[in-house]
DNA sequence: GAAACTTGAATGACCGTTTAAAAAACTGTT
DNA sequence: AACAGTTTTTTAAACGGTCATTCAAGTTTC
C-alpha cells in the first residue's frame, strides 16, 4: 500500500539524485547537501532513509548493477548462438540507459574507492565474477581450450577499458557505436 | 648546489610517500597530516614544498608519469620491428616498476578524479594522446588501414582494464605474467 | 648573520549525523 | 464528511569532529 509505496518513490529519488550528484562533483568531495539539493529534500531525510551516506552509496551502486543484470538478461533472451550471447555480454554494458557518462563516471568512482570499503568491493568482486563466468562459458564454446582464458582477459578488460574512458568524455556517449566497435573487437578477437 | 638538493630530496620523500599513503587510505580520504607521518615530516612543509594539497596530488601524477614516459623510452631503444614496438608500448606499462598494486590504484584514482581537477585532466589526455599515437603509428605498418582503429582501441582499452583490475588485487602483481599476456592479447589481434 | 627549512599551534571552514519538534498522511469512528 | 489519535515523513538547528592552510617562532645550513 501508500506504506510501502513512499518509502520506494524517495528511494529512486534520492538514488537518481546521486548519480547526478556524484557525476557533478565526485564522490570523494559530493556531500550529503549537495545530494539532497538535487533531490529537492534536506540532508536529513537521506538518513531517515538510508541510515548514512554509505548506505546510500551501497544503494546507489545496488541500483546500478541492477540494471546491468537485467539488461544482460534481456540480451540473454534473444541470443541463439554462442557468439550471439557474447555479443549480449557485451552489449550489456553499452546498453542506451547505462552508457551514458554520468553513469560511466559513477562506476568509474565506485571502482576506485572499492578497495577502501568492504561493502563496496564485496558488490565489485561479485560482479565481476559473473561477467567473468559468462565470457568464460560462451567463449569455450567458440575457441579452443588453450586461447580461452587469453580472450577472455581481452574482452573483459576491453569493456572496462572502455568505461573508463567514456567516464572522461565531454560529449554525450554514442551507445549503437559503442555496441558495434565492441562487436567488431569480438570479431578481431575471434575470426 | 645544496640550495637545490634539499628541496629535490624532499620533493622526492614527499611524493613517494604521497604514493603510498593515497594507496592505503584512497584518495579522497587520504589527509595532509598521514602524508606527512608516512614521510616522517609536518603536514605545514608539504605545503611549504608544493603550496598546497592539489599542488602535491599534480606533482605525483607528473612523477609517475614520467616514470612511465622512461619506460616506454627504454623499451622503444631495443625494439627493431613494428611488433617489437609493440611489444615495447605495453611493456612499459607493465614494467617491473610501474605495475605493482599501489600505483596501479594510484593510477585509478587520479583518473577517476580528473574530470574534477583541470590539472589532473590536462595531464591524463596529453599522456593517453601519446599512448595513442604511438600505437597507431606501429599498427599501420602490421595492419590494413580499416582494421588498424580497432586494433587500436581494443589494445589501449585493454591496458587501461588491466590496471583497473590490478589496483583491486590483494596479492602483489607478477609484472613478468602481465607482459606475457599482454604479448598473447598482441598476438591475438594481429596473428 | 642571512637564508632556507621545519613545525606546533591557531584559524576558519566544512560536513555527516543526531535530535526534537512540526507537518503530513493515514486510520478508524462517529 | 469531519475529527481525534496514531504513525510516518520532513527538516531546522545543534553537535562533535575533521581537515587544509596559515603564521609565528624556532632550528639548521651555508
Amino acid at each position: 500500500m501508500s506504506r510501502k509505496r513512499i518509502r520506494d518513490i524517495r528511494n529512486e529519488e534520492l538514488i537518481e539524485a546521486t548519480i547526478v550528484a556524484v557525476h557533478k562533483r565526485g564522490y570523494g568531495v559530493v556531500t550529503m547537501a549537495e545530494i539532497a539539493r538535487e533531490a529537492g529534500a534536506s540532508a536529513a531525510s537521506i538518513n531517515y532513509y538510508f541510515g548514512s551516506k554509505e548506505g546510500l552509496m551501497e544503494a546507489t551502486m545496488l541500483h546500478l548493477l541492477g540494471k546491468l543484470r537485467q539488461a544482460m538478461s534481456a540480451g540473454y533472451a534473444t541470443a541463439r548462438t554462442p557468439r550471439e550471447r557474447l555479443y549480449a555480454v557485451m552489449d550489456a554494458n553499452f546498453a542506451d540507459g547505462l552508457f551514458t557518462v554520468p553513469q560511466c563516471s559513477i562506476w568509474m568512482q565506485f571502482w576506485a574507492n572499492a578497495p577502501y570499503s568492504t561493502r563496496l568491493s564485496r558488490l565489485h568482486r561479485i560482479n565481476r565474477a559473473r561477467v567473468r563466468s559468462h565470457f568464460l562459458a560462451e567463449l569455450r564454446a567458440l575457441l579452443p581450450e588453450d586461447r580461452v582464458e587469453t580472450a577472455r582477459q581481452a574482452l573483459q578488460c576491453y569493456m572496462d577499458g572502455v568505461w573508463l574512458q567514456a567516464a572522461q568524455s565531454e560529449e554525450a556517449l554514442d551507445p549503437d557505436e559503442a555496441r558495434a566497435a565492441a562487436h567488431r573487437v569480438v570479431d578481431l578477437v575471434i575470426p
